[in-house]
DNA sequence: ACCGCGATGTATCGCCGTGATACATCGGTC
DNA sequence: GACCGATGTATCACGGCGATACATCGCGGT
């Protein structure tokens, strides 16, 4: 999750935690947030097990009132090749795990890495995931209507209308992924 | 949080654990979840501090075979007079902790029993909350926008319509609010 | 020249909720 | 009379959040 967005980040250039967070709320917008509370963790993690690596640059400079002071430089982080090719590997699944709330964002913010019919797969399998969650809701809601509330209806039709949205705006999505080309792409002439 | 909402269905009418859950779904509908992981826990914290009890209703039945075989019942719980004091002294509460996106949903569902003037400062405080979350990601869309990929543009601009669509709906709702009669409340004659 | 202040930067901790899993009972159906 | 899905209670590992702490940097004000 968290993995895989610092790994796509991170494909695309060396960036130090703080930067990373900016480009994560920047990337995934309103979908997420994303702490440092689980940010640097993340990234000890990741750096253990070996998919990201410091990033020491040229370390050419003074080497000696730096480390008396106890001085903190920032730390960038770049992508090694194990997490180059994990990063590969998840972009290929198609599995429920990518089209759950939390996880679908993160997914979609790298289909310009994905391979076209994975990411068909993504976009149906949420679409579907939101039908269902919408029958849900509309069967609960005609059996129990009348017993609510006018803020908890408020509530439930507000939040059907939310599902039903969504679900207009994948079905757009992948009847334009299905024309061919995603979004802009004119033909060779 | 779960515990506001737990304490507001009780309010209504004793239940036990697997009730609760279906009636947290009805009632948050696809707001929240909450599942039993969080809520058996929740409903032993909450007995063991007071605020609801086992409701075990008439224990006239026999005393003996069931005991003996280790049967277990439902556990149906009730609020106590601390847990209803508790449930208005939150619905009375009117800070930030009302208006964030996990929590939000659960006031606003308990608004028929809130005072209607914590129920405008909770709108209007989801609202500006809102708001300033719309600015960030429109100004982040202004100067960022043609380095974007269309994917990530197409899930910020999802995103914005959908921030910009629940401050209409907030600001519709405050105006329901300041119009005097709550959905529907016509004055006496 | 100095102070303060907001942005940059790294890091931890307790809390809460989730999803998976386990296990038992009940009411039907074939 | 065996099976099965709904009902019912419970736990656990895991991930992410929000608050907090602390240090540095560059800047404007006086």
């Amino acid at each position: 999750m968290l993995e895989l967005a610092v790994l796509g980040l991170l494909h695309e250039s060396p960036l130090h935690g703080y930067e990373l967070r900016q480009r994560l709320k920047a990337t995934l917008g309103t979908f997420r947030a994303f702490s440092y509370g689980s940010l640097y963790p993340s990234l000890r993690r990741m750096r253990d097990v070996g998919w990201i690596a410091e990033d020491d640059g040229n370390a050419e400079v003074v080497a000696g009132a730096p480390a008396l002071t106890g001085r903190r430089g920032k730390i960038v982080y770049k992508l090694t090749a194990e997490g180059k090719e994990r990063f590969a590997e998840m972009l290929t699944e198609a599995g429920p795990s990518a089209w759950e709330d939390e996880t679908f964002g993160v997914h979609f913010a790298f289909f310009s890495r994905t391979d076209p019919e994975v990411r068909v797969r993504i976009l149906e399998g949420r679409r579907s995931r939101l039908e269902e969650r919408r029958e849900g809701v509309r069967s609960s809601l005609r059996s129990t209507r009348s017993r609510l509330d006018s803020y908890t209806l408020q509530l439930q039709e507000h939040g059907l209308e939310s599902v039903e949205r969504e679900v207009r705006w994948l079905t757009e999505l992948i009847e334009t992924e299905r024309r061919g080309a995603p979004p802009q792409q004119p033909p060779a002439p």
